[in-house]
This record gives C-alpha cells, sequence and structure tokens, in this order.
DNA sequence: CTAATATGCTCGTACTACGAGGATAAGGCG
DNA sequence: CGCCTTATCCTCGTAGTACGAGCATATTAG
C-alpha cells in the first residue's frame, strides 16, 4: 500500500509533465499545489532516478529562473507497435511521447505465425539496441481485441490469434481504431474535451469513446465497434456475424452498391478511388455515404453527450465530398436539445499515425502508474 | 492536498464497508492491506467522527472476536428524490444505502415550479427532521439531465427547467434510467460485473453503461439515451427531434402500431395492457417488439463489450412475453465471435426502486468522497 | 484449566508533506 | 558596477500517516 503511494506524487508530476509538454518546474508546482520543498525532492528523487531531465529555462523576465521539466535522455521507453493488414510498424516512445525510430515492414505472408514471428523478432531487436530501458511492449491491431486474443479481422482474414507471449515484457493491447481515439483525446483534435468521440473509416468504422483520455474498452477489450450497431438495413447481413451493420452503409462497400458495382475486394482503396471521381453518380454515391454518416454520429452523440467528434481515416474525406449532406443528416439525426449547441465534429490530426501514436500513450500510461515507477525504481537502484 | 490525502484510506474503508455490508473489521484489515494498528487507528478515528458503528462479531471458531462494521446511527445521510410523471418520491440513506422514511407524493399540478416548490418543501422537512446530519441531495429526474437543467421530459411534458437551487445543500443529478443501472451494477443483478449494460422500457428506453459501478454520463450527463440511436425506420420521426429512434420500436407505441391501434397517450399503461392479452395479433406485436429489443441489444453488446446486461421497466416482461424471438434476434445480432460467451441478459432486481436507490448511492459517493469526509469531520469536530 | 488461535493495541521508526525563513540567481536602474 | 526588486530554490524543524514487532486480550477446543 504506502509502497505504491509512495509514488503517488511522483507520479501525479510525471503526468504533468506528460500532458504540458516544456512545463517549468516552478509552474508544474503550482499547479499541483506543491510546496517548493516537495518540488525540490520529487525532482531531485526524479532526476537521480533518470526519469526526468532539468534544463535551465529560458528567462522571462526577473527573479530566479527555473528548470524545464523533459524527459531524461536515459528514462524508460515503451515500444509502440501496430499491426496493420499489409505491413506492421514499430517505434519507441520515451516519456514525452515522441515516436523515434520508427520502423515500417510489410508482412512476408498472411500466416499469423509468420507475423508474429517477425514482430517479435523486431521487439528483440528493440531490447537488445535499447537494454532495461524498453519497460513496456503496446500493440495496436487493426481488428478486434478480445481478451489476448485477435478475433474477427476483417482485413487480416486471421481466425483467433493468441497474442500473448510476444515477448517478455509488460504487453498491453489495444484496437487500433481505440488508440487513435486515444491520441486524438490526449495530443489531437479533442485535447480540451472531456468526453470525446472518436470514430476512424477505413473498412468498416470504428472507433472509441474516451472519459479523461481513457478508452471505454469494455469487459474484454472488444468495445468500440460501431461499425456493427445496426443502423443499416436488417436484411443485409455483415461478415462479422450481425445484420443491418452500420459499416456496411459508410465504407467502400456502400459506395459499391451505390453505385452498381461488385462488393470490392480493398473497400479502402475503391472508396478512395471513388473520393477521386467528378462524375455525378460517384458524387450522389458520396453524399449518400455522407449522409448514412452524419446520421450515425448523430445517434451516437444522442447516445454519449460527448463534448467533441473527431473523425479519421477516410471520415474527414468522406464528409468533405458533401458536407451540406453530413451537416444535414447529423443535425437531422440529434435530438432537439442537442441542435443549439451540437458537439463540432472535427477531422483528426493525427492521420495514420494515430494508432502507434496512442499505443505509445497507453504503454506510457503502463509505466508512469505508481506500480511502475516503483518497478523502475527498484531496477535503477538495484543496478 | 494532504488535507484529502488525509481522508485516502479513512474513504478506503468506507467505500469497503459499503461494498460488503456485514464486513468485519479484520477481514476489512485484510482485504485493504492494512496493518492492524493502522486499523486500529482509522476505525477508533471513524467511530469518533461518528462515521461508523462497530459491533460485537459473531463468533467463528477460535481467536479474538472482532467487530462488524456498519453505518454510525449518527452518521451523514443523503436525501435520494426521484421525479416521476405523476409523482415525486423521497427518502433518507445512510452510508449502508438503505432508504429509509420513503415518501411518495402526486403532483399537484403540472407546472414545474409548483412540483419543484413541493420538492423544496419535502426537503426542507427532512432538513428539519435529520438537521446537520444531512450532506447532500440526490436526484432522479425521468427525463434527460442537462448540465444542471432537465430537458426533453417526454413524461413531464416540460420546457428546460432549471434544477439548482432546490436546496441550500450539494445536489447531484442523474437521468432515472442512469441511476437505475447504478444501483442495479452496485447491488443488482450486474453485481459481479465490471463492465454493466443496463437497459430501461417505459415510455421508450433508457439507460446507462456503467464501468466499476459508474456511470457514463457524457460531458453534460445526458448519456445513456439509448432510445434515441436511430435502429429503427428513418421515415419515423420521433418526438425527441430525431429519426428513426429504437424508441419508437420498443414500448406501447410500437405496440399500438403493429396492433394497427392509435398512438396511446400512456405507452406504458398501453403496453402493460398488451401484455396481459393472450390474443394472436397482440403475441404477434409482442413477439415482434421483443424482437426489436433483442436485436438492438445485440448490438450495443458489440458496442459496449458489457460483462452483463441488465433489463428494467417493461424490458423483462416484453422479453418473458417471448423468450425465443428475444434470444433469436439477439443471437443474430451478435458479432459471431460474442456467440460463443454472449453476455448474458438478466432482468434487473431493484424494481421500481431502482432510481432512489442509484441516487442514494450517487449521493453517498459524494459523502464518502475523501473531500467529503474532510468536510464532515470538520464539521463534527467544530461543534 | 491450559493450549491454540485470532485479533486488537502500543510504541518506536520511517517517510512524506508542510511551512517559514533564508539563500540564490537573474533583471532593472542609477 | 553595485544595489534593489523579483521570482524561485533550498534547508530544516514539525506534523501526520503508515509500518512492523512485540505484547495484550478474548475466545474455542480439549
Amino acid at each position: 500500500m504506502a509502497s505504491t503511494a509512495r509514488w503517488q506524487t511522483a507520479a501525479q508530476v510525471l503526468a504533468q509533465v506528460r500532458r504540458r509538454p516544456g512545463i517549468t518546474r516552478a509552474t508544474m508546482a503550482q499547479e499541483l499545489h506543491l510546496s517548493s520543498g516537495l518540488a525540490t525532492e520529487i525532482t531531485a528523487r526524479l532526476r537521480a532516478l533518470r526519469l526526468i531531465a532539468e534544463t535551465p529555462a529560458p528567462p522571462r523576465g526577473r527573479g530566479r529562473p527555473t528548470t524545464v521539466l523533459g524527459p531524461h535522455p536515459g528514462g524508460p521507453l515503451v515500444a509502440a507497435v501496430e499491426l496493420r493488414h499489409e505491413d506492421w510498424r514499430c517505434a519507441v516512445a520515451g516519456l514525452d511521447g515522441r515516436l523515434a525510430g520508427e520502423v515500417t515492414r510489410r508482412h512476408r505472408g498472411r500466416d499469423p505465425r509468420a507475423v508474429l514471428g517477425a514482430i517479435r523478432a523486431g521487439l528483440a531487436e528493440l531490447r537488445a539496441a535499447h537494454g532495461d530501458r524498453l519497460r513496456a511492449v503496446s500493440l495496436a491491431a487493426a481488428g478486434t481485441v478480445h481478451d489476448e486474443h485477435l478475433v474477427q479481422s476483417a482485413t487480416l482474414g486471421w481466425g483467433p490469434v493468441d497474442l500473448t507471449g510476444l515477448t517478455g515484457l509488460p504487453l498491453l493491447f489495444g484496437n487500433d481504431a481505440t488508440l487513435a481515439g486515444v491520441a486524438e483525446a490526449r495530443t489531437g483534435a479533442a485535447t480540451a474535451a472531456g468526453t470525446a468521440l472518436h470514430l476512424i473509416v477505413e473498412t468498416g468504422i470504428g472507433g472509441t469513446l474516451t472519459v479523461g483520455g481513457r478508452p471505454a474498452t469494455g469487459a474484454h477489450g472488444a468495445a468500440g465497434e460501431y461499425g456493427h450497431l445496426p443502423f443499416g438495413d436488417r436484411a443485409r447481413r455483415c461478415p462479422c456475424g450481425a445484420r443491418g451493420c452500420w459499416d456496411l452503409d459508410v465504407d467502400g462497400r456502400a459506395l459499391a452498391r451505390h453505385l452498381g458495382a461488385d462488393e470490392p475486394a480493398d473497400p479502402r482503396s475503391y472508396a478512395r478511388a471513388v473520393l477521386d471521381r467528378t462524375d455525378p453518380a460517384a458524387r450522389a454515391a458520396l453524399s449518400t455515404v455522407a449522409a448514412a454518416l452524419g446520421s450515425g454520429i448523430a445517434g451516437l452523440v444522442n447516445l454519449h453527450d460527448p463534448d467533441t467528434v473527431t473523425l479519421g481515416g477516410l471520415g474527414a474525406p468522406l464528409r468533405a465530398a458533401d458536407p451540406g449532406a453530413f451537416a444535414a443528416a447529423y443535425t437531422d439525426g440529434l435530438m432537439a436539445f442537442h441542435r443549439t449547441q451540437p458537439p463540432p465534429v472535427v477531422d483528426a490530426t493525427h492521420g495514420d499515425d494515430g494508432p502507434l501514436h496512442g499505443a505509445a500513450l497507453l504503454g506510457l500510461d503502463h509505466i508512469t502508474s505508481e506500480a511502475g515507477l516503483a518497478a523502475w525504481a527498484a531496477d535503477v537502484t538495484g543496478r
């Protein structure tokens, strides 16, 4: 109990440093209501533990100059991994969450064992390069995560795949859309929002609700399957097994259907192609999809009452294809009392890096938790 | 900082006592990993502050007998108020959350000022009776709560009504369905669930997702409008202003539509009447509604990935009207991977007392927070 | 009555946090 | 260049919480 309580204030300081990059020690102490003596003690401790570095702050008028708090160059690191349908990426992040050493590698084969083997080898390289500084691995997967398995990856076409044992380090999982939502809520387009809804359209539609930057992950981590809400025609069966999934109304499959084409093998690239077209048929299909997107989002605003909605992936260009149709459907689907001040729907700012970024953030949460700090301190002093 | 940190462990002890009624001091200390010395100190402090009472525990084998921790007979109280369409109720609860002195009064008029005036008078009576022991008021309202206003109360037919200033005490608000969900998650049918979804059918359908017993309330407290997700026919306009609301497919209005009747003035009593009918037309209508309920719940399970779903209000009898149709629609709407172990859909156990009970729980959360305890302690020692 | 067992209490120690006062490192100004 | 002002940092005495060992206490089993 006290063994972790000991790190409570230190964890708060680190959280503050992470939340407000470039913060000075003086303002940090003020905002956390720390006495200057305590600030001295804690920063000294964190410095000695190689968790933060203090550099002289640029002078700002009179008075004794303070220091800027930042990540220690020898501090702990997380490996963020993103598993996508064509490739996988990984990068390393320090306490500031900045990704470094990003590497992307295409899958050699489609076999889960081969792919996971390649990732495992990549992680082993990272461990060799960074040694004990690497404290956790955080994985964003393009598919539904359930407990510690990956199920229902529409893009990868895998059966249930066990994700544990990827490495000897603590391993955190998340759906890619979930983690992208975390990134938007913490450092992206919904920074100011307490409750934020992130939706991302690629093949289908995923997303997450974040409250205070933490995602609602459900009992098994499988929450956020917004695309499998039955907003659509119940006569249509979705590959996920359910019926009337919203998925089928907002991605490339919907565009193909409206255009009378066969179901595309890769709905994402199909949608991108249609977005580039200017013929009336394509524009009409895009308008229909933009409206389906707006209407569904309105329902979700009714449900979640978020401060902000962020749109990622193809969501942004789909809305941009017919902003009017989107806005009309959005407003029309809102409960009347929401219409006076509807939550803004803004484009996501992280682009394709959202999942990787969010994975890093979640890994850092683990490291900077009170328990994580206690473990790091034991390691550093033990060595 | 330390002023509230001081109450951290005490708050944990109280939370434990609330969560596990009848817990002994020894097991409490064990489960919280408190040394026996600290347990002595804290229980003594809480006893002196009239927060807990210790009574001899029934002997259980050898060893020095321990004590059972319970609410102090002179401890703090909350007033729980429920505002319904025909009447309002209030009761008082101590730290064990047991409601006492429940009073129900029918509205004299429909005017918000008259109704709120009556409630204000009732609360004044409670304050006179309980004095400084009454520490907070918690209100469950049959309608959408947005910030500190009540908007869109389908049943009450009110415009936006400001709920602040009901009393001089701290005032907590919640939608009735939200608070009923809290009650189910904490002390009802979903006690074991970390993530629980509660849905209640009355006029329309409301509910809440709770994580660890805390409801997802959204940015303005208006979350949980499950009935206004567009699971239904977009051609139908809902009184809420939106289209295709699920509401219209699962309550008395849906039954009337299926039976070719006019929209009923009171969908609840209409639905109850239909539930009592045995003619084929009624049974067919009920089956259709049970299926609409099951299908929507499946979508919400896809979305939230809960451990358990609880059904309140007319939800239970509607499902019971055709369990087969419900189950078929439920399973059919689930993503395939959920089907091996679908979350159980169980009937709520709190019945009509759910909202009042949940309001009391939320008020007690406020009282037993670290800040609340600090305030209580200041009052008790100051007097 | 005694042994066994489980729990409560006392007290010395460790550690975190606070707060007051002094020390320190700049800028501003004559 | 030296002194004042300003803002911050550091030191140290004090308070309060938590821990842990040892002892005290209350009960059952035999």
